[in-house]
DNA sequence: CTTGACCCTGACAGTGCTGTCAGACCCTAC
DNA sequence: GTAGGGTCTGACAGCACTGTCAGGGTCAAG
C-alpha cells in the first residue's frame, strides 16, 4: 500500500512515516516510480512504534528495541539488551515521576500559602 | 553587581540571566558603559525564578506569576490570577504524572512478558 | 600603556519531534 | 490531454531552553 493509505490505517501522519524511515525504523519497498510501498509487516511495525512511543520512548530507543519486538520470540539471540533497555526506561520514567511529584509539592505549597 | 557575580551567587548561568531579561522577567539597570547592573531585588527575583522553574514551570508562566510573588502580599490587586494559574499548573503536572504512569505500566507489562 | 578578566550583542547549534510549503513527478479518469 | 489527487525530496519553522563562538568594548592593576 502507499503512504497515504498506511497513514489512514495507522493514524500516523505521512510526515512521521517518512521520518520513521529517515531514522531507520522502517524500510519500505519502492515502486518503479519511486513511491514507497508498504506491506503488512510494515504496518505492524508502525503499530509497534506507536505503542512504544506512547510509552514515552524516544525513536532512537525504539529503534534499539524494534529488532527484538519484531518477531514473537523475545528470547531471540540479538536481544540480550531487551530487558536491560526496558528496565532502564522504567527507571527513567520513575525518575521523571519523582521530579514531577516534587514540583507538584512545591506548587501545592505555594497554592495553600495563598489561601 | 555585575552579571558574573550574580551568576556566581545564584548558580544561574550568565547566558540564562540574559535570557531572562530578553523574555521580560528581569530589567536590570545599565551602567554608562552598558553593563548590566543588578541589585538585591533582582537577585531575589532570580531566586524566585529558579524555584518556580524547579517546579516545572515555563518562563512564560513564571512571567505571569512574578508580579504576584514579587512582593509579600499575595492578595495584591493585579493577582487575581495567581490561584488560578497555580491550580492550573498543578493539574497540568497531575496530567503529566498520569501519562507517565500509563507509560510505566505499558513498559512494565512488556518487561514481565519477557520474563 | 598593555595585559587579562569581564562584559556586550548577535547568531548558530542541538534536542525530538511535527507541521507546512515549494517545486516537481506520477497516475487515474474523464 | 488535462485536471485533480497523491507522492517525491528538501528545507524552514516552532517549542523552551542552553551552550558556545565571534568580534569588539570596558576596566582595574601593574
Amino acid at each position: 500500500m502507499k503512504i497515504g493509505e498506511l497513514s489512514r490505517r495507522t493514524g500516523v501522519s505521512v510526515r512521521m512515516l517518512r521520518y520513521y524511515e529517515a531514522e531507520g525504523l522502517l524500510a519500505p519497498q519502492r515502486t518503479d516510480s519511486g513511491y514507497r510501498d508498504y506491506g503488512q509487516p510494515e504496518e505492524e511495525t508502525v503499530r509497534r512504534i506507536k505503542m512504544l512511543g506512547a510509552a514515552g520512548m524516544t525513536l532512537e530507543t525504539i529503534q534499539q528495541l524494534l529488532p527484538c519486538v519484531r518477531n514473537n520470540d523475545p528470547e531471540f539471540t540479538p536481544c540480550n539488551n531487551l530487558r536491560r533497555i526496558l528496565a532502564q526506561q522504567v527507571s527513567l520514567i520513575d525518575e521523571r515521576i519523582e521530579t514531577l511529584s516534587q514540583s507538584r509539592k512545591i506548587l501545592a505549597g505555594y497554592l495553600s500559602s495563598v489561601n
